[in-house]
DNA sequence: AAAATAAATTATAAGAATTATCATGTAGTA
DNA sequence: TACTACATGATAATTCTTATAATTTATTTT
């Protein structure tokens, strides 16, 4: 339930220095609802109402902040702006390329990977990423 | 070897309308002779002795060219600026969180991923996408 | 080999995304 | 309630990248 984790985040939010605000709480809000990966300027805009007021600049602030404590993620996927999603550990991502739908996908072990990479590289490592990439059941019955 | 490659792709531009010219082969030589994974502005500043007149805005129009040949991948993870990379064999790259450093990292197996996937989602797969993040040998000793 | 043409280069301006600055406002605490 | 440290908002500044247009250069044609 995106509720739930939306509390949790609330709550680590409470065992650092960092205050809760109106802003900074309906910014994790949008994020723990949206299913998509919102650019900053897509969660300004989406803002826009409740807080007519709200800088730009409060949006970066925030997700960086939010990226230090760990509760949101920086995806790049190579257009010029960055994305955001809440971070999610236990699953990967399957995209559709066709409708952009995202369906979770769990697979264990690939702290190997990182393991592995750790030794060859002489790197400390602290994550990985992996997507998934496809067309989904549907649009794959669309295209006949 | 570098030499033998590079010498593959200029020859892969002589059979489209690529013209070749002085600035064009010391980037794609720069390219194939570092290890590493320049930026945009790297590539610039490194050719500066040899082209003193040479605009930025070349290194990127070419660097844009060899991407629509095939010859140069871009890698748009880790920090703010693109990194390039000639494209030879398959492999994963692990990225510096501190510096963006991007270092190459070969890791067989991962097809079994796609199959999978394909099994429990029911989409037909056509790629994925993997990084390592972490911090680099360098930056970890600058940290002490 | 010289002239014609098509494309590449350079310098600069423009654009977009993100970050910095700082005065003002507000959340959390004593 | 008042205090203090942090957050916000408006705007300026920065950074990376692309667009423009005049000049130069590489290839083709004669």
């Amino acid at each position: 339930m995106a509720n739930e984790q939306l509390q949790e985040a609330v709550n680590a939010l409470k065992n650092t220095k960092v205050r809760m605000t109106p802003q900074r709480h309906a910014i994790l809000e949008y994020l723990y609802n949206s299913m998509s990966h919102p650019t900053a300027d897509e969660i300004y805009k989406a803002l826009e109402g409740k807080f007519p007021n709200m800088s730009v600049a409060t949006v970066y602030n925030n997700l960086r902040v939010f990226k230090e404590v760990g509760i949101v993620k920086e995806l790049t996927y190579g257009d010029s702006s960055s994305r955001f999603d809440c971070v999610t550990t236990d699953h990967y991502h399957v995209i559709c390329t066709e409708c952009g739908k995202i369906v979770d996908f769990h697979y264990p072990g690939l702290d190997e990977v990182e393991t592995l990479a750790e030794h060859v590289t002489g790197f400390e490592i602290e994550s990985h990423r992996m997507e998934v990439y496809g067309t989904c059941p549907e649009c794959k019955t669309e295209k006949h």
